[in-house]
DNA sequence: CTTACCACCGTACCTTACTACGGAGTCAAG
DNA sequence: CTTGACTCCGTAGTAAGGTACGGTGGTAAG
């Protein structure tokens, strides 16, 4: 677990993405170009994977690349009111994020438990869980 | 907000897509075909609105259209026990999700918080939340 | 009954996020 | 110093999820 050791396709690996995929988020920003110690190959360390799996896992609650990118970039500490009004933003999404989440989680587990004991069911529970989370209209 | 009043052009509007969008979920079967009670225009009402709304919900939570419709199947209530795994299945993938987004946003609290307290930050703190999520290795 | 607007439908196109390909360079082992 | 696995890079292709377009047919107001 040594830094910076890694070639591109065992930083990929242990990363769980494709090759391709590397050099794809290296040209869009999301990871930094490494250095390259011994003539032109890249070595990369343990933080690179770190931040290619943060970009998966993120990616898996609905981010864009881009979303991303911005939400990675709020780290630096530079333009720090700019970066606490992003944060803001975000934050603030990421709430209603957790709270549909919540509601499909207990839908889910109702189902899983009361499963079959009303037959006929009308209307899909799920739909209601996100229809009502704030009451307002629009 | 009778049942069944309104045309495409407003279907869409109320949900807050683009018509093409309603032509295309019905392709996929993500909402079915309704009725079409005045010679050959179909006619909709709010509990369409409520079901394309679940999706773009869904989707904003990292769900494909794929997913959401099985989610959507589930309510079904036929062949119960084929649908209390599936749900099982997707409870546990929420639950993962409602985890990293819950670490998310304790990070960017504390960054709008303290925000450049800490002038030189070495490590994204993002990723570091969503790095010790289950201190398993692989 | 015409005229304007909308719905219907199929097909084509677009964006996002990869994924594959092909040719040239690198590097360690034999 | 060759061989073979791997890297580099640019470009092209793919899949998902829409979005736009263009022609035809309803339908409602004047």
């Amino acid at each position: 677990m040594a830094l910076r050791e890694l070639t591109i396709s065992a930083f990929a690996a242990a990363a769980g993405v494709n090759v391709e995929t590397i050099r794809f988020y290296q040209r869009r920003g999301l990871i930094g170009e490494p250095a390259r110690p011994f003539g032109k190959i890249r070595r990369y360390g343990a933080s690179d994977v770190a931040r290619v799996r943060f970009v998966k896992s993120a990616q898996g609650l609905g981010f864009s690349l881009d979303e991303i990118a911005g939400l990675l970039r709020l780290e630096d500490g530079t333009h720090c009111d700019e970066a606490r009004v992003a944060a803001e933003e975000k934050l603030e999404r990421v709430r209603v994020k957790v709270d549909d989440l919540l509601r499909i989680e207990r839908v889910l587990g109702k189902l899983v438990e009361e499963c079959c004991a009303a037959s006929g069911r009308v209307r899909c529970p799920l739909i209601s869980a996100l229809q009502d989370r704030h009451d307002d209209g629009s």
